[in-house]
DNA sequence: ATTGAAATCGCGACCAA
DNA sequence: TTGGTCGCGATTTCAAT
């Protein structure tokens, strides 16, 4: 059972909003109402649609949180220094990621702080300890644009 | 505005399945289906629940593979430049994350695609497209060093 | 703030093409 | 496959407690 472009255009917008009628979704995807809702019937039934949840906000009620996105260069991409700078960075949980960038010497974290001081903190405590880093460039978050991501269009 | 053990069962069960009625989740709870239907209202409004959005199964159209870091710099940051861009942002679900960097013109922003491919579908029909963007530089992470660990409620 | 009734809306299951 | 219609259940609104 193979997926079709409508298909696929269906699972985007349902990711989007999961709670759109099936007139709207299929109004979008060009087709009517109950063929647009046999598809998802077959989405569902082949496991391509597992199943359907909410996506809870950040925090408790109206917690606000700073984000810091951060580029870490190294000098060196050897393995043991891989290993020495996620492990470092696994122990600390205000780095909510943390990815390895292909073709340079860097990382990109997101770090999620109670606000500018205690970042402060895990710049100077953790971050700017670790072996072989050249460089932290750190950039403060003023927004998060998809903090607000409901109703589809 | 604070929430109640009730409006956590209720969290509980949405996650499980948000299609459930509000009638079955009022039983569950010990609440009318309207007053169920009530107390959602008002999580949705409080920003507890973000939105509904579906579970995608493995080796389908929603297995995600590559993560590109993605900076888009804007000529200006006016308020309108900025809604239309995080309009259209908000619109496309393959963008995991947009932040607005403070002190620059800058959005960063974490794109989950199938493959380079599709990301450079997204990238030219989507990102390129924008009015007022300069420049978009895209990193393509070669993993994540937490492993894909999700936030939980 | 919760309830129950009433009206509307969308889903799911039939048809015909 | 698709589009159309219909019955039923669910959602949503509203008056009342």
């Amino acid at each position: 059972m193979d997926i079709d472009s409508r298909d696929r255009a269906i699972l985007r917008l349902l990711q989007i909003n999961a709670r759109r009628t099936h007139a709207e979704i299929g109004e979008q995807v060009g087709l009517s109402a109950s063929a647009c809702h046999r598809r998802i019937r077959m989405l569902e039934q082949a496991g391509h649609i597992r199943g359907y949840t909410v996506v809870l906000g950040r925090g408790g009620a109206g917690e606000r949180r700073v984000n810091m996105l951060v580029q870490v260069t190294l000098e060196r991409q050897t393995e043991d220094y891989l290993g020495r700078f996620e492990r470092a960075v696994r122990a600390c949980p205000e780095v909510k990621e943390c990815f390895l960038i292909a073709g340079s010497f860097d990382y990109w974290l997101r770090v999620e702080a109670e606000d500018a001081a205690s970042y402060e903190l895990i710049h100077s405590e953790i971050l700017s300890r670790l072996p072989g880093v050249t460089r932290i460039n750190s950039s403060l978050a003023m927004r998060d644009a998809l903090g607000q991501r409901r109703d589809g269009m």
